[in-house]
DNA sequence: AAGGGACACAACCGCACCTGT
DNA sequence: GACAGGTGCGGTTGTGTCCCT
C-alpha cells in the first residue's frame, strides 16, 4: 500500500509551535474536541498537519499533563514498568497518570538508561530482575507507588480502545 | 569570558495497526 | 478479502541551555 506522505502540501509549517498556534489549537480542541485530526488544522487555520497538531496536544496542551520534574517514585515506576513492558512507552505513559509517553520516553533516553546501566555494573543483577519476576507472576494488578492497581498487558485487541 | 561537550526536551519521520468501504 | 485512509506509536533528530575547562 503507497500512502502519501502526512505533510506532503506545500505551504505546511514546521518545527516549534508559537503561541499563538497553541491558543488556537487549545481553543478549537475546548470547543469542537479532536474528531478527525487530519481535518482539525484544516478547520481550525492552522498551517500545521493534523500529526504534527496531535502530538502538540497530547505532549504539551493537554490540560491534565504534569510538567516539572519526575519525582523518584515516578522514575522507579518507569524502570519497573520498562522491565516489564519494554519501549512500549504508551502504556507506561497510561499507568503514570499527567505523563505523556514522549516525555517518558526522553526520561528515559536522558536520565534512567544511564541510571540503570551504572547500577547493573556495580551490583549483582539478581536483583532487579527478581522483583520484576515476581511482579510478573500476577501481571493484571501491579500495585504501583500511587497505590492504583494498574493492569499491565492489554491484549492487541483492545489497543484501539485505549485511542 | 569564551569555547566545546553534555544534557534536556520538543518535534518530526516512518511504520504498523485499525477501521470503514 | 482487499484496499485505502486515519491514527497512534516508537525511534530519531534538531536545537536550546547548562556546565566544565
Amino acid at each position: 500500500m503507497v500512502r502519501a506522505p502526512c505533510c506532503e502540501k506545500m505551504g505546511l509549517k514546521k518545527g516549534p509551535w508559537t503561541p499563538e498556534e497553541d491558543q488556537i489549537l487549545v481553543s478549537f480542541i475546548q470547543k469542537y474536541g479532536h474528531g478527525n485530526w487530519r481535518a482539525l488544522p484544516k478547520i481550525a487555520g492552522l498551517l500545521r498537519c493534523g500529526k504534527s497538531c496531535r502530538l502538540r496536544w497530547i505532549n504539551y496542551l493537554r490540560p491534565d499533563i504534569k510538567r516539572g520534574n519526575f519525582t523518584r517514585e515516578e522514575e522507579e515506576a518507569i524502570i519497573k514498568l520498562h522491565e516489564m513492558l519494554g519501549n512500549r512507552w504508551s502504556a507506561i505513559a497510561a499507568r503514570l497518570p499527567g505523563r505523556t509517553d514522549n516525555e517518558i520516553k526522553n526520561v528515559w533516553h536522558t536520565h534512567l538508561k544511564k541510571r540503570l546501566k551504572d547500577q547493573t555494573s556495580t551490583s549483582s543483577p539478581a536483583s532487579s530482575a527478581s522483583i520484576v519476576a515476581s511482579q510478573s507472576a500476577e501481571p493484571e494488578n501491579i500495585i504501583l507507588h500511587n497505590h492504583l492497581p494498574v493492569p499491565v498487558m492489554f491484549p492487541q485487541s483492545q489497543k484501539s480502545q485505549l485511542h
